[in-house]
DNA sequence: ATCATTGCAAAAGATTTGCAAGGTC
DNA sequence: GACCTTGCAAATCTTTTGCAATGAT
């Protein structure tokens, strides 16, 4: 992570996630903690999506060195929410967190199979909004768009050498 | 509600949401009561978004005539959904129905202020969906779109007077 | 008469909160 | 030292479930 240039996709950032946790976290009077360097540190090694017990699985156990309780899990991905880093999305009843912070806006395809999400940009879809939105008079923070589906591996698996494979 | 002409937006039904239930419960072999009946008549005299509280506090209060249970209409909306008479999604943690039995898909603008939801339709949307599903050789089967911003009233009461009102 | 359905109470799953003890500035 | 944070336990909220009583076919 240089310090300097944080690009990503077509977003222009200067701070990294860390910093930018600071300064919100400096802004507020909150504190830098053992537990929230933690979470970040976890958060931010990997991209891809997760739910509170995706991340909490993949945390120290309770009584092993860097453990942090469920509460405060849950208590620091809102802040992460509020401090831009993190966006949050439901999926089947629980909420669903991925990258914010110097990542494009996207989408999301998602397969009810094996309930995977994949990612996708398209511009044509913000103008599309964009236009929907004005007609309407409407003034749009975001969107989300989620298309329910078989995936390409799934759609393999279900119909294994079968000839009428096609939609 | 004629029986032979139930036919709304671009969607060409020839059963009433009454009919098509029955035809449901028969061929599940499940049967006809007077709560199913109730909820049926509540949920399709309005055309609205509700949740199962909103539902439930237009319904008649124990006690009086025409009581259904909590446990009964959450069970009985998954039955309409599994019915193909409502299509549930989630909204802010909570599951949000809506009419799908002869009513055309559509998306929705959701005000975060007044809550509200604004439906509109647009093929452009079903095909930018079905060009970006093909190039991920996925199978769609349904989508959900939902923008969210602030819808025109509340834009108006939030800032009286200004100039400086567009976006 | 058989077997589905209901209402009640209780359970379940996800997330939040009160509070005393501990950590950070 | 002031006061923010944490972990614990418990509460909350929404939805589901076990079960005995009731109702539909």
């Amino acid at each position: 992570m240089a310090p300097d240039d944080f690009s990503l996709g077509s977003v222009q950032v200067s701070l990294s996630p860390e910093e930018r946790f600071e300064e919100y976290l400096q802004s507020r009077g909150m504190r830098q903690t053992e537990q929230r360097r933690t979470l970040l540190k976890y958060v931010f090694t990997q991209h891809d999506h997760f739910d509170a017990d995706q991340l909490i699985a993949r945390l120290p156990a309770k009584g092993e060195e860097g453990y942090v309780s469920r509460p405060t899990v849950y208590r620091t991905l809102n802040e992460f929410v509020d401090a831009g880093l993190l966006r949050r999305f439901e999926l089947d009843g629980r909420a669903v967190y991925e990258h914010d912070y110097g990542y494009p806006q996207h989408d999301h395809l998602y397969c009810t199979r094996c309930r995977n999400l994949i990612e996708f940009q398209s511009d044509e879809l913000i103008e599309l909004r964009n236009a929907v939105a004005k007609q309407h008079r409407f003034r749009v923070t975001s969107h989300r768009l989620i298309i329910h589906g078989l995936c390409q591996n799934c759609l393999k698996q279900s119909r294994p050498r079968r000839k009428q494979d096609r939609v």
